[in-house]
DNA sequence: TAGTGGTCTAGACCACATC
DNA sequence: ATGTGGTCTAGACCACTAG
């Protein structure tokens, strides 16, 4: 199976074969969680080098097409998206999660008193003295790692429910404890998955990962939180609904 | 230099390698905009192919922090992000594209009545039968191509205005017709930048692109538009703001 | 033990940018 | 003419999974 006639075709080779191998997997020729052709079988497919079947199947990785496994073999994905809220915000990730017929649950990577990030002071309108609590936390659903999150809390909110929050979901703890939000400012962007963050939830370098920046508030509007998740893209999206639109109205809020 | 003592770390070259420049980069040993050493004298550097030295820039280019150019170089990145509010989708990109300071201007790809497609259907409430227009379009910013909006109008809409829509950024062009949108649903999602994709907005395969999905209405809840807007993650952000938050209400609006 | 993907090398040729 | 990044090869060794 020789790609095409050399004359007419401007694209490199792992173009072509990424190109064609995802034709296949949209065309169900290789359906979902199947095992690909090794990347020996796959070069004599094609008639091409090892290394130019690897570039073609670090596009598909790049694209979310298809996972890899030292030592068994490169699988197509895909798979159905969690969607949250943005009217909720950190808030009910897990009844989010129960209502799709998820699992869910927290593993904690640190909950410390420190002293506040110059940023994380300003949103939550306190003073570079004082302390602040961090927590990290990692969001799993059905025991495959979806989010990280990373929340500040004012000490007035952190020193007395700091055993709770340590152990459990951001919002439900809070609402358990007589914190009412009632509003908040939000973001979203998409990074590119760093080293770091690629090692932590399980992803290829560079995937695309959904921040939600936030900042909520309780009581009269005192900050209850701040902070932000980023989840994996290839698992999550985020909805909202407006009404009564004003073009000139709540643009570019600052957060 | 060497990359270190080869008895401790467990990373892979290229991974040290890209992490290492990564921190010059972000410590502004290379700073914004600068040319890195060529791929030949990274390689004599750290001693190692050039293979592995391309491996750790392609890490680099995931992550979005260099841009390469073919015959010059590779280029420290970094950039501001535009934002838009969620409060007035598709809307008024050109408003805000120009408060923040830039020049914006379109290209369009195609203006044609199709047969509806079946998604665009339901969420504009018309019978298969009926026509339906779809637009797609490049948003520049400094003739920066930033994001690909793709819309579908119904007939009622599409057929008088045609030829304005054709031309200008959607939701001015209905303003300016008469039409006041108010009210809608909008869903936001990353994907990883296709190759069609990447070739269109000038970016690395693989790169995040923020997918906003929308559906906006008029008069009494008549469809006016639907349809998405995929932009450029290192280039848009998306900014909303709450108010009397019910972890009751609003959840899990489908678009 | 055999098969798989992950890493790395040394070298070749090409297309493009610059002088 | 020279230097740059982009493509591609042929081959080696490793780490992991499996029967």
């Amino acid at each position: 199976m020789v790609p095409s006639e050399p004359g007419s075709d401007r694209q490199p080779l792992h173009i072509v074969i990424s190109e064609q191998l995802k034709q296949k997997i949209e065309a169900g020729d290789y359906s979902l969680g199947e095992r690909l052709p090794s990347e020996f079988d796959l070069g004599e497919m094609f008639g091409v080098s090892r290394t130019t079947i690897r570039k073609a199947i670090s596009n598909l990785l790049q694209q979310g097409l298809v996972t890899t496994q030292r030592g068994k073999g490169s699988f197509v994905s895909g798979r159905r998206k969690i969607s949250f809220s943005m009217a909720s915000p950190l808030t009910h990730f897990d009844m989010a999660l129960q209502e799709q017929g998820y699992v869910g649950h927290i593993r904690s990577l640190g909950f410390a008193a420190i002293p506040p990030p110059a940023e994380a002071a300003q949103m939550l309108q306190i003073s570079q003295d004082s302390k602040i609590y961090r927590q990290e936390k990692i969001i799993y659903a059905d025991n495959v790692p979806i989010a990280l999150e990373i929340d500040y809390f004012p000490e007035t909110v952190g020193a007395p429910l700091a055993e709770p929050l340590h152990q459990g979901f951001t919002y439900s703890t809070l609402t358990a404890n007589g914190i009412h939000l009632n509003g908040g400012n939000v973001s979203l962007e998409s990074i590119p998955a760093t080293y770091e963050l690629s090692e932590l939830l399980s992803v290829p370098l560079g995937l695309p990962l959904l921040v939600f920046n936030f900042v909520v508030y309780w009581g009269d509007r005192q900050p209850a939180v701040c902070g932000k998740v980023l989840s994996r893209s290839d698992w999550t999206c985020y909805t909202s609904e407006m009404a009564d639109l004003d073009p000139g109205e709540a643009r570019h809020t600052k957060l």
